[in-house]
DNA sequence: TACTATACATACATGTACGTATGTAACCGC
DNA sequence: GCGGTTACATACGTACATGTATGTATAGTA
């Protein structure tokens, strides 16, 4: 024997990566079904496949935890959008193409772990809530800057500031892909609509 | 003296009310803000001026305190959309002007209670998340009895299923409605927006 | 091969929030 | 006015979740 003995007998760095990454998503699923406060660390071991020691030697807290999820979740989540953005022919096709997307990105039960946490920690003044807001308003910034480029090239009608459209067009669509969750071909849809509607544009389909 | 002891002294009845409804308030705030398990009976408590002792006096536990305030919240919102449905001229003008007064509704810190306990508790099997999901079919089918009229009408292009639009107006309205809390004018605004950009109306604005 | 560091499990300590039991003062019917 | 009930506060027990300390086996290194 000796063959194989490469992928056989993992390192240490690889095995940190694996279990790091099994009670991340472990964490974001649960995190993003329970909450905060209610999901407990021994469910998220347990669900992972490991024991709350392993949990807690890579994560100095439950907090450090949140924090961890919500940083691997935006950094899955903008790959997945920048693209579309850089690819869109105006910027109006860039935000309807997000929202699908996005639609898209949230069948998987990862990426409710945004609302839920935004929920249960905003006007607080908890780290997890202002990671969370911060990320909102990375993705708001972005919308904003789209819509005053729209607006600029006559794509949008004048009404109110890009930056409360860039919130609406958020929220709305947020709301309706948890409401619609598995709804599979109505979610796309109906989030490229709450774009049209919001942004005050005629329905194209 | 003894003049206005009507007035000075309080009956047993209006106390317990009192009591009652202030415990409900502190409770509907808290819920609004802090989520289920992340609010404490002591913070409830205290808001309303009072000890958990007094709250423990009028419910038997938190799960009934929530199903309280769920009912609470319930019982505030119908009346004030139910007469704006019969009194519109057709369907669609009902349902935006539901999701208008649900904005405005949604002013009050009080009412953000629903989209949280349903966002903390959705897929559990919780008596709490069971009264959520119940209010929010109620909200749904009502939603559909009227688009299913504003199909009938011609009013409301084809497309997906009556169900499907009304759980995503309302999920749309809703999202879109906490994170554009305290944009006063354009949160109802947008709010009709986002009805008319779901069931795939032009825009009127 | 021996020695150290790392990955993870197990056991323990602490805090906190729920629920309950008990106490007290004010109200109500007789 | 008096016994009983009601409204509320205070004190207590208990369960559970977080965080820590300790133990063990395997990987890395000389």
């Amino acid at each position: 024997m000796g063959v194989t003995s490469a992928r056989a007998r993992p390192t240490q760095a690889q095995r940190r990566a694996r279990t790091r990454g099994a009670l991340l998503e472990a964490a974001a699923r649960g995190f993003s079904k329970d909450g905060y406060s209610a999901l407990t660390l021994e469910r998220v071991a347990a669900e992972a496949g490991y024991s709350r020691g392993a949990l807690y030697h890579q994560f100095a807290s439950k907090e450090e935890l949140a924090l961890a999820v919500v940083a691997w979740v935006e950094e899955t989540w903008w790959p997945v959008m920048a693209p579309l953005i850089s690819d869109a022919d105006d910027p109006v096709e860039a935000l309807i193409a997000v929202a699908r997307n996005h639609a898209v990105f949230c069948r998987r039960d990862i990426a409710r772990v945004h609302m839920v946490l935004s929920v249960e920690f905003s006007g607080q003044d908890h780290p997890v809530g202002r990671a969370i807001e911060d990320a909102g308003r990375r993705v708001v910034a972005e919308f904003a800057r789209l819509i005053e480029g729209g607006r600029d090239a006559g794509l949008i009608p004048p009404g109110p500031p890009p930056r409360v459209l860039a919130m609406g067009v958020l929220g709305g669509v947020e709301g309706l892909v948890i409401n619609l969750a598995g709804q599979v071909p109505f979610d796309e849809l109906l989030a490229e609509r709450v774009v049209r509607g919001v942004l005050g544009l005629p329905s194209a389909l």
